[in-house]
DNA sequence: TTAACTCTGTGCGCTAGCGAACATAAAGCT
DNA sequence: AGCTTTATGTTCGCTAGCGCACAGAGTTAA
């Protein structure tokens, strides 16, 4: 299998904060005070934003990337907490009040977010007005994606798990095509590097997706829904209800 | 083994919202304003505070009863996502601007809570002093306890498992002794009964716990903390740093 | 006292996922 | 070209936890 290697078009399109959902979906007046303050950063795979206790000096909001919430063990293992991309923002503890997190944010995919200094953040989210409301709505949503994930976690095989990340994945991307190895997955899911192969390999064989060496590519959208648990749709649903401004953009 | 009963005293001791740590955190002006609105509640084991995707009439802060806030799956089968005591609240979402969520509430531990109009709630929220910053603070320690739920149901033991749920329980109530079926457990370990008993069974031979027909009694917590894996310690550690006021109370 | 019920204990076969070891194959390097 | 590195495929034995079935044992009700 050959596969399109579409990173290069991804660096290299034009930027804009509104290509970040959450910021699209401020007003204009906020927009005005906030967008002069955010700076555009590379985030290249495997780009580590913070560590578990650092203390954050920014928040970021990915346009084309996806960052992973990861929990590292003691031993080395490791479990994704949550996925973001241009849906959300890295930092909610920010703003939460607690300075830091017990997770790493690790980017997962490669690409560009917009980033701000904590203390502006603060004093625009002290402001009580609308950066205040969309930001928890947003926290909202993350909670529930964590809560689903500890569900999952329990509950389901690792093909349906496969799927589930995969659909999360890519409704925070564009196209249909993932840049990551199994190995990485493996990471994510908290699971062996084998019981993907094995998963994907299924999947494959259902003709749901092509994949070679860090590149996976969904032939078979709605098959590949069909073969998720529930957990996909639980998220969905609810960032779809609490976040409804921010599916227009884009 | 015969047990003591001391569910009668709990209900006959005198309350005072003072007792739940997140309103006992508050300044006394705070207090002035909200506590002649609270109303105390009785809280009956199995009782439902809300369902999946319920719009929330009131916030709860419990005083002496344990809330579990729990995904049931189409297929009737369930996880706890989270437990709230004393330490904390029942209704995140109503200020986080969701209204309702995915989860059920479900009293696992009988006792007293004090309840809020939502709309009381929300009006003191958005005075936009510290009980916004309070409450932002317990909504990140309880988004640890999701996380750690997360990746205890992916890497550890059932035994190490109970252990973390006993301990995390415990820390809600005053004295060492659960009320609680190890068929209930199981639900909200999102396991079988027969595991429960199994690891119950092992953590007895070692002289950690005595149990009967519904009652648990913790007989050498040190060795309970030693056998529980570390997410107890992430989590406690976390709610600690993030809420150092209300250690205070009680 | 007997009966019904609830909670806990135990055994059995089964499967998913683990850990480890190793094979193949594609991509990159010199 | 060959060599190295990285990604994926496959096998094998092992164990935790599952589903099921059923056996006590304590509790409540008649």
């Amino acid at each position: 299998m050959s596969m399109p290697a579409p990173l290069q078009s991804r660096s290299t399109t034009q930027h804009q904060p509104t290509q970040n959902h959450l910021l699209n979906a401020l007003s204009a007046e906020v927009q005005q005070r906030l967008f002069p303050h955010l700076e555009l950063v590379e985030m290249p795979l495997g780009k580590v934003l913070y560590e578990s206790g650092d203390v954050m000096r920014y928040v970021y909001f990915p346009t084309n990337c996806i960052v992973s919430l990861l929990y590292v063990m003691e031993n080395g293992s490791s479990a994704e907490i949550s996925v973001v991309g241009f849906d959300g923002l890295i930092g909610v503890s920010l703003f939460m009040g607690g300075e830091s997190t017990t997770s790493r944010a690790i980017v997962q995919s490669s690409g560009f977010a917009y980033r701000l200094l904590g203390q502006r953040m603060k004093d625009e989210f002290n402001r009580h007005g609308e950066l205040l409301h969309l930001m928890l709505r947003y926290s909202q949503a993350l909670i529930t994606q964590m809560a689903q994930t500890a569900v999952c976690n329990r509950h389901h095989s690792i093909d349906q798990q496969l799927c589930r990340w995969l659909l999360l994945s890519l409704d925070r991307l564009k196209d249909n095509h993932l840049v990551m190895t199994q190995e990485l997955i493996a990471n994510m899911l908290g699971v062996r590097r084998e019981g993907v192969t094995e998963a994907a390999g299924r999947l494959h064989k259902q003709g749901v997706i092509d994949y070679s060496r860090g590149h996976i590519v969904v032939t078979n959208r709605p098959k590949l829904e069909q073969l998720s648990c529930e957990c996909y749709d639980v998220v969905k649903a609810e960032t779809d209800r609490l976040l409804p401004l921010c599916k227009l953009a884009m």
